[in-house]
DNA sequence: GTAATTGCAAATACTTTGCCACGTA
DNA sequence: TACGTGGCAAAGTATTTGCAATTAC
């Protein structure tokens, strides 16, 4: 974990960034939860709550994002979701549609072969994909019976 | 087309939802361009706009969703998506980051498998996923150099 | 007749921008 | 010093709800 921050640190540093509280906390918080966070999630988080605005916040994940550190995602929630980009890491996701909850699933991603095939036949740049399971967990469909 | 819409409206219909002039023109405005739409997309197209309040295709919308002839798609764009649900049938998307232009993918979708898996393995009911590819299509990675 | 559906208006939620002050390099 | 960054306030966009009137069954 500590090396994970140090890591995110040296490369929000050598993308030109510059090492301010708030980067510091934000990318922190990131590495210790290590799962997809919305703006919300973030800024009401520790020392972010404590000691930044949720603008900058919203403006850090903004320049974070564009540096490649993280990555924007379509969870299904109205707010955005923000999880770490490791290079050479792929997550996807099961959610729960009645309760919300998140959670990486760790099998192998069966998906990089199409994603060649797509790169190569439409010449898309940057391609990389996003997949995520939904259904309604075993706690919440017992809940509703 | 045809076809589609009136299997679309007889799902509807014996799914309890009462025949009224937005059900009629909501259908037939997705199954005539099959294809995801927002919310602004579909209220503001053919006789929807005339005849219909942004609240009453939102609301629609909901009912659909509920009954499972349409879902709910978050495609990264902050409106939400919705796309026809057709039994036997799925879609994943090639999605540019840059124009936000949304092509549907024809080749197999080679998660089903690990769908499987996961609804062995987890419990999860009412199991579906969502695929999506994003990059730079060649029209705007040409536009930006 | 009854319950589902609709329209309009208003409220909410989340995101985004402007502007000036501040801190890092 | 210069330019990236931060805080506060305000605007923007999309979604969601309340309620009375209307319509399908």
């Amino acid at each position: 974990m500590q090396k994970l921050y140090e890591n995110l640190l040296e490369r929000a540093r050598s993308s030109g960034l510059r090492r301010t509280k708030a980067l510091e906390a934000i990318l922190t918080c990131l590495a210790d939860h290590n799962r997809p966070m919305t703006l919300g999630d973030l800024s009401s988080c520790g020392h972010l709550s404590k000691q930044c605005d949720q603008t900058t916040v919203f403006r850090l994940l903004q320049r974070l994002s564009d540096k490649g550190i993280v990555r924007r995602l379509g969870l299904h929630e109205r707010a955005a979701y923000f999880a770490l980009l490791i290079p050479g890491t792929h997550r996807d996701y099961l959610i729960c549609t009645e309760c919300g909850s998140i959670e990486a699933i760790d099998a192998p991603c069966p998906v990089h072969q199409l994603e060649e095939e797509i790169r190569q036949e439409t010449g898309f740049q940057n391609l990389y994909h996003e997949l995520e399971f939904f259904g309604t967990c075993p706690k919440c469909a017992s809940a509703q019976s």
